[in-house]
DNA sequence: CTTAGGG
DNA sequence: CCCTAAG
């Protein structure tokens, strides 16, 4: 990343006032912008949220825009001979880099290393990054932290740095505690940090473990296995049993490190009197977040390191020789892609959304995702050998990682239909079908909507099924005669023929009617608005208008209404007297 | 599982 | 539409 030309003292003049890291006045460090060349102060704080930020995608802008000299890099080369080797911990945790005795070697590790996802780095601006050749330092060297003299805030960087992650923890104390245990429970981050003075790399025990860190991530990101690891065992213990223990031997501190975090979080969670339960979407960014400070992003980092995949490496690869593992790694992906190409790392996880697709797809296009399914799980190294849905949680597991690119091809291909693009089209289809056929939904119930949805809506996701004028009276006439909310009721009658169209879908459906027969009725009034995308007729939503105002005034009773069981068709007869 | 809401 | 928190 940045290379620090001139330091000197700075290191220890923060040490002493720690309690002031902002004193931006005092340090200063050069770093050498890549564009021109020119070196720019920045003081240690900068420097350090520059490195921050350098997880994926922003990692690959620093790369590209700071560069290292080669004088420097060649003594870190040196270094890295010299130390590299000698530590296996090392070896096994930065492959890439342990082989590297000679530059291109490094560059490349560098290359892949740094977290950019999508465009490789270009040549590896001759130097690879810092970070990359630091970090066998780290792990070799050990430096002595002061945290006495750490200020809380400080102390958090410190904590960041060495579980990667935040803390919101303020006590100084505990702080300190669980960065002395996180050290030492193998966690051996360097607590030391490098700076380069000139042509020589000088290490120094001071608490700025931030560079330190991001190598430490950047290694991480090498390992790949490691995070995979951590990923199945916080949500699943399955298929991940032997690759797990694999990795654990293999990568002994990073694992170490893991469960250090992993304590630690308990710890966290417990000393701050557990505020609010975190919600899950959060926790998954949390956990996101520290994966891609440990190894800067799953993602990127196993593509680029030639798809370490998950599996696939942990069951297969030697222990020993992880170099020579990642390279059939790379071999096996690419049969797996069949593409070859390593674009499909590329294309960012959609969180949230994928497993559905997988599984869907597999349910759905058992021939496609059969093959599919077992060679990812091969690669996994799933035991299960049925490509079966119910599968959740390997599913889930090589869901996640597939989704992204060629798994979705396959799938975003076929299913579109003609009701998704042509909605127009379809709608008044269905509509004349409906109007004409009310009475007998079955007929066309099972082509437009069962049909349909089943292959479409299966596969991928509901993508958008516009609703059609009449499913809108239905919803309507649902609402008038069970009311608003109960809509599981209006979908278990009106929408009995529509399978796909839940409950929520009509509350939100609903939802969006009200909002029109606000906003657009109004207008009406004025003048038309903007887009008419879906034209849904004023009489109707004027009714819905009608019944928003009812719910309004007279929230009926639900207890009343469930009470009266069977009810519904009482209260929609009393309903129906209203309308 | 169903609702209500936020995104 | 999706995702969640609450019931």
């Amino acid at each position: 990343m940045e290379t620090v030309a001139g330091v000197g003292g700075i290191d220890e003049a923060k040490l002493e006032d720690g309690a002031a890291p902002k004193n931006s006045s005092a340090v200063y460090k050069l770093v050498r912008v890549k564009g021109d060349g020119r070196l720019v102060p920045a003081t240690d704080e900068e420097v350090m949220e520059v490195e921050d930020m350098l997880d994926c995608d922003k990692s690959l802008h620093m790369a590209e825009n700071l560069e290292v000299d080669a004088e420097k890099l060649n003594t870190l080369d040196d270094i890295l001979e010299n130390l590299g080797t000698a530590n296996a911990r090392v070896e096994n945790v930065a492959p890439s880099v342990v082989p590297s005795s000679t530059d291109g070697d490094i560059d490349q590790s560098g290359d892949r290393e740094c977290p950019s996802p999508i465009v490789p780095i270009e040549s590896g601006s001759t130097t690879s990054t810092v970070c990359t050749s630091w970090k066998p330092d780290f792990s070799k060297l050990k430096g002595e932290i002061c945290l006495e003299k750490l200020s809380v805030r400080e102390l958090h960087e410190t904590f960041k740095a060495t579980f990667g992650r935040e803390t919101s923890v303020k006590d100084k104390q505990w702080l300190k505690r669980r960065i002395a245990m996180g050290l030492s429970n193998s966690c051996d981050v360097s607590t030391t940090s490098f700076t380069f003075e000139d042509s020589g790399v000088v290490t120094k025990g001071k608490k700025d473990c931030c560079k330190s860190v991001d190598c430490t991530s950047a290694e991480d990101t090498v390992v790949g296995g490691r995070h995979d690891n951590c990923g199945a065992s916080v949500g699943d213990d399955e298929p991940m049993g032997d690759h797990m223990n694999v990795s654990g031997k293999i990568l002994q501190s990073p694992s170490s490190e893991d469960t250090c975090a992993n304590e630690d979080l308990h710890m966290e969670q417990r000393a701050a009197k557990r505020v609010r339960k975190p919600t899950k979407r959060y926790i998954e960014e949390v956990s996101e977040t520290e994966s891609r400070e440990y190894g800067g992003k799953l993602n990127s980092p196993i593509k680029n390191s030639g798809h370490s995949q998950p599996s696939p490496q942990g069951h297969v690869r030697p222990v020993q020789n992880v170099r020579l593992d990642a390279r059939p790694l790379v071999t096996r992906q690419d049969s797996l892609g069949g593409s070859g190409v390593q674009v499909p790392y590329v294309s960012r996880i959609r969180r949230g959304r994928p497993r559905e697709n997988l599984v869907a797809l597999m349910e759905l296009q058992p021939g496609n995702m059969g093959m599919t399914a077992r060679v990812v799980k091969k690669a996994l190294g799933v035991n299960n050998p049925c490509p079966q849905p119910n599968n959740e949680r390997g599913n889930k597991v090589f869901k996640a990682r597939m989704s992204p690119g060629w798994v979705q091809h396959p799938l975003i291909k076929k299913p579109k239909k003609d009701e998704q693009y042509f909605g127009r089209k379809a709608n008044n289809l269905e509509n004349n079908m409906e109007l004409e056929d009310m009475g007998s939904s079955g007929d066309y119930s099972d082509d437009n909507a069962s049909t349909p949805p089943a292959a479409i809506g299966g596969i991928r996701r509901k993508h958008h099924r516009p609703w059609t004028l009449s499913e809108v009276v239905k919803l309507v006439e649902g609402v008038a005669t069970y009311g608003a909310g109960r809509w599981s009721e209006i979908k278990r009658i009106s929408f009995a023929s529509y399978s796909y169209r839940t409950s929520v879908d009509l509350k939100d459906k609903w939802r969006n009617l009200l909002r029109a027969s606000f906003t657009q009725l109004p207008a009406e009034n004025g003048g038309p608005k903007k887009h008419a995308s879906a034209p849904i007729p004023t009489s109707i939503l004027l009714r819905v208008r009608e019944l928003a105002d009812m719910e309004a005034q007279v929230p009926r009773d639900l207890s009343f209404i469930k009470s009266t069981g069977l009810s519904g068709r009482r209260v929609q007869e009393k309903r129906s007297g209203y309308l």
